[in-house]
DNA sequence: GAGGTCATTGTGAGCGCTAACAATTCATGG
DNA sequence: CCATGAATTGTTAGCGCTCACAATGACCTC
């Protein structure tokens, strides 16, 4: 046992000690300046001495800051939202803040009865209660890992003492916020295949609800009818490797109709996609290639390795910080729609980019 | 702009509000028994009319409770620090504490030349100064997700005013603790290898100074040697799929010279070994079968879906907590060396068990 | 040597809340 | 009708800290 359950020593106590007042313990912490440097040392000294440590409940107090802020989200174990919230809290560090962590939605099952968790779309009052327990935590705002839209329009109904910016979600409803460009993203992956000589590509989506898997969706849209070609059928999966799989079988029974090449809204999907294709005796890249979404650390090593889009979690995490900041000291943000611009990332389930320049246009 | 500026209102101006002293305030709040139905709704009508908030910092300085607890992780990007990370924020709500974060290593790179961030030893000094900062976020008590031996013996060293567990190391020094039983996985693993039929199993192992890397190692030998099965050569990885694509390349060299099964210690490394294998002609499970360990979701789609053990993070978050609370309560704890049993998985990258059931012992 | 300036230290108040105790009200029974 | 005790409400004193201001003393300047 290395802690007592003695009261901790206040800063009177360390004061007695050092013979001096506890206004001048009080400045040697605060790093003022008109301290001499002699008695600097006593009061440190008698602070190592005693074990002391600042009562942070009352400073805050005082000062009124808590140097605290809030992250809500809601499903953590995505690859999307688990990165971004470690980005955050390293960005919050690196400002001096500590970052409080509340998951809002209730008990994520690891997974159902055949392989994920279903996603809980994040109602009102999940939400409300979520700000309102970091509340009382006493953040001093809060940054919503929110991808899906009902959370968002949720967060711009609901009243709050502090400033709340959302990462992950797009433009939409007004709430500052910063994202990765998804659009762009969509239009990276189409363009590729089409640059690789396919006539068309298809789209397995993600959920209707999820702003991310509408703005990959549109860039995959409009990069077709910018070619003049007519988008095939929309897939929807719900992120995980099993809906790939399902909507890869379904894929499968394309191939030879037109179907040539897939992009698939995200990495785990992609997985199951690729699973599908092989086991209905479909060839990746030679008979379909494949795109997917997020560069998790896994997609260089499926088989065959994946072509994908990365993210920068760490740049929306630092964004989202500073946006944040701004808006709690009061500074007129820089921003307050922050888009991060995503990257291509070419493997082996594509052809690569120069392989079959030729491109026969419709 | 849903936030205001002015100073929010404190339990004095609703108890004027109200027409009450702030105590009776307090008392509502409080949920103190002995108050007048009425004065109660005059109370509450009052705090909802002013949108009013206790102050979180004057409460925890008078009853000298945050109701805050801190976790510690390093490489919060694995699977297994992260699923622990989610389920330990869930219990703590659960307790009606809040959950504060603090990565303790420095800026880990998302990925570093080649696939993977470099993994971090823990250092004494580094430790420390996460758990300074945890304190003077006022943390009640701290959880540390430390699976490096390193990590385990740099707290015990430390001193610190506030109780700690450690979660996800296994027994060592002489910390209260809570994880998985990594040997009955390591042995679980093994033994459903030689069930199937296999003379020896291979051994991929985890980084040297991983406490759950030397346990999985230590069932996996324990096994073969109850059997009088002399241990192969043991292979070591970082964890990553890459450190497990370059081990698979050098057991694809052994394959006809009685390696056929091999157990990976985790699954991204096994995702690795699979694509190696592939790549080398070698059939899994026909020509080697390979079991790996976590049970990501992914593990269930690679090429062939994956045999592992499953680790039931919840239940190690869930008494991780208990076990702090105990602690910080001055509870005699139930136990302060916690283990959760794993469960094998089986699926299509070893045979199953049933199918080759004679075996035979050298 | 009086007056001024600066560096250094101390004093007092009060942040918003809860805990302990004091005061008031109310119903009841003798 | 008043004592008696329970129910209800109010009063007071800090929790440990920072801020504003006051006090002290050393050192100049003319």
């Amino acid at each position: 046992m290395t802690h007592t359950q003695l009261r901790p020593p206040t800063m009177a106590d360390v004061a007695r000690l050092a013979g001096v007042s506890h206004q001048t313990v009080s400045r040697v912490l605060g790093d003022h300046p008109n301290v001499r440097e002699q008695t600097r040392v006593r009061v440190l000294r008698a602070i190592e001495e005693m074990g002391y440590r600042r009562n942070s409940s009352a400073r805050a107090l005082v000062t009124r800051r808590t140097r605290t802020l809030g992250v809500v989200a809601s499903d953590t174990t995505l690859y999307g939202p688990a990165s971004t919230l470690f980005a955050l809290e390293e960005a919050a560090r690196a400002e001096g803040y500590l970052a409080l962590e509340r998951q809002s939605a209730q008990t994520v099952r690891r997974r159902s009865l055949f392989g994920r968790p279903s996603l809980r779309r994040l109602t009102v009052e999940e939400l409300s209660e979520a700000l309102d327990h970091l509340g009382e935590g006493g953040v001093e705002g809060v940054v919503a890992i929110a991808p899906q839209r009902s959370a968002v329009e949720a967060l711009a109904e609901l009243r709050h003492p502090f400033p709340v910016v959302v990462v992950g979600s797009g433009p939409g409803v007004d709430i500052p916020s910063v994202s990765v460009d998804q659009q762009l993203g969509g239009r990276l992956a189409t363009a590729h295949l089409l640059a690789a000589g396919h006539r068309t590509v298809w789209h397995l989506a993600g959920p209707e609800d999820w702003q991310e898997a509408a703005d990959r969706a549109a860039g995959w849209r409009s990069t077709l009818e910018a070619e003049g070609v007519e988008p095939p059928m929309l897939l929807r999966g719900d992120w995980s490797p099993l809906s790939g799989y399902r909507a890869g079988q379904e894929l499968a029974g394309w191939v030879g109709r037109g179907l040539t090449a897939v992009f698939v809204a995200n990495d785990q999907m992609a997985l199951g996609v690729l699973r599908a294709l092989r086991e209905a005796g479909v060839r990746t890249p030679q008979d379909v290639a494949v795109v997917g979404f997020d560069d998790i650390p896994e997609s260089e090593f499926f088989a065959p390795p994946l072509t994908t889009v990365r993210q920068d979690f760490e740049a929306v995490g630092k964004q989202g910080i500073a946006l944040l900041l701004d808006l709690i000291e009061g500074r007129p943000p820089a921003a307050s729609r922050i888009a991060i611009e995503p990257q291509l990332v070419v493997r082996a389930s594509t052809f690569p980019y120069t392989a079959q320049a030729e491109r026969v246009p419709l």
